[in-house]
DNA sequence: TGTACATCAGTGAACGCGCGTTCACTGATGTAC
DNA sequence: TGTACATCAGTGAACGCGCGTTCACTGATGTAC
């Protein structure tokens, strides 16, 4: 889809481009599933410009991407902050942030993938490993759930012990159910809503 | 790693190359850990070939990796059936099983990403659909470990009663668990073992 | 108030490279007469 | 037993394409004198 002539930005606000080179490059995460099949062209392209404009704002594709993920990583933790504010008690609290997690990975399976799937090839360890590195944003957002669960062991509806390890096994099996079935999709999975409630009743002993 | 010069295959035996191709095919994916970094001239200089000797024996790329997919699951099944065979008691085999699985895909990153994390880009879909279909390989090894679970459950070893949603529920938590501790490996993840004892008694009840 | 100049925000052509695919070929070996 | 021919198992050069990167440029706008 290219776009209709361009109109260049007025001095001193060349920044404005580093937007859309992000937002490109977000659409085309969305269309593709994978980090791996974006070039810089690609993304040149879909933000109607010329390849080697990008350069004034971003050394190579993998600043682009890191960038997308840091913002996609933010707009998903803001989510979760907004759940949690809009909920009353711990019980209902958790099972709205974990309705929250799903629908994300469910409807958006690219996004999700690029945030919680991302691939460390051998091939890119000369450009840095920073996307190995765990974000501060993940911590942060963990720990948001964390104290959720721990607030349902202390509320007495949670029947584990463990908040820490109780929500690293919710994690797991959320995301255990987002990723599998995005990956084998004729297999005769059972109900994602009764899938959950069984998750969370399983992993920090949610009583129902 | 361009190999010595190549002896071409006897007369009827030309079969033999695609065994070539399949190997060099399975050597780049334990490299790379997708298979959207594969070329088919990457596949033909890993196996000492000229590229369009390829040809004779794939019609494209896709069917390359399918046919590894299919061989590797093929193993890997094996392997699982080898477990069953060797255990004595239900208790005893669901854990050897379970062991196995997380032990593939923790020494096996990447083959347990080709098996188990396989994207569907909508670029490939003209190529055809087949990655997305579930072998009858994947449904045979689920009913193998569902089959294990419900022996637990006749013997009183494992408190859940629905073998099918709880093997899922264990699916879903073990792949969670290999998934993300490669994906997000700077994150304080508790102990493996301890995560995987923690999954048995959540996901199917098994007394420890 | 003019005007020369510097800076900013890009563009467009060209490069060498790896890609999948085509095409004509090579050379060993089996087979029909 | 010879020998002509068909088949098999590939090879090597060449194609057009998209890639990241370079290079010289364009043209609008701010700024110093």
């Amino acid at each position: 889809m290219p776009k209709v002539k361009r109109v260049r930005n007025p001095r001193g606000q060349g920044d404005h481009l580093r937007e859309e080179i992000l937002i490109a490059c977000t659409t085309l995460l969305d269309q593709s599933g994978s980090e791996l099949t974006i070039s810089l062209r690609s993304i040149a392209h879909e933000a109607g410009i010329a390849a080697p404009s990008i350069s004034r704002h971003f050394h190579d594709i993998h600043e682009i991407i890191d960038a997308v993920v840091a913002r996609e990583l933010d707009g998903f933790q803001r989510r979760l902050r907004e759940v949690h504010a809009a909920t009353q008690n711990p019980h209902d609290r958790i099972i709205e942030l974990v309705k929250a997690y799903v629908s994300f990975g469910i409807h958006s399976p690219s996004r999700y993938r690029v945030l919680f799937s991302r691939i460390y090839s051998p091939y890119w360890s000369d450009t840095g490993l920073s996307m190995v590195e765990t974000s501060p944003l993940m911590t942060d957002t963990f720990a948001l759930v964390r104290n959720s669960v721990q607030e349902c062991i202390d509320a007495g509806v949670a029947a584990k012990v463990d908040a820490n390890t109780s929500t690293v096994m919710l994690w797991y099996s959320l995301h255990g159910l987002i990723t599998l079935r995005q990956s084998i999709t004729s297999f005769p999975w059972p109900d994602i809503d009764v899938a959950v409630a069984q998750i969370l009743q399983d992993s920090i002993g949610l009583h129902l």
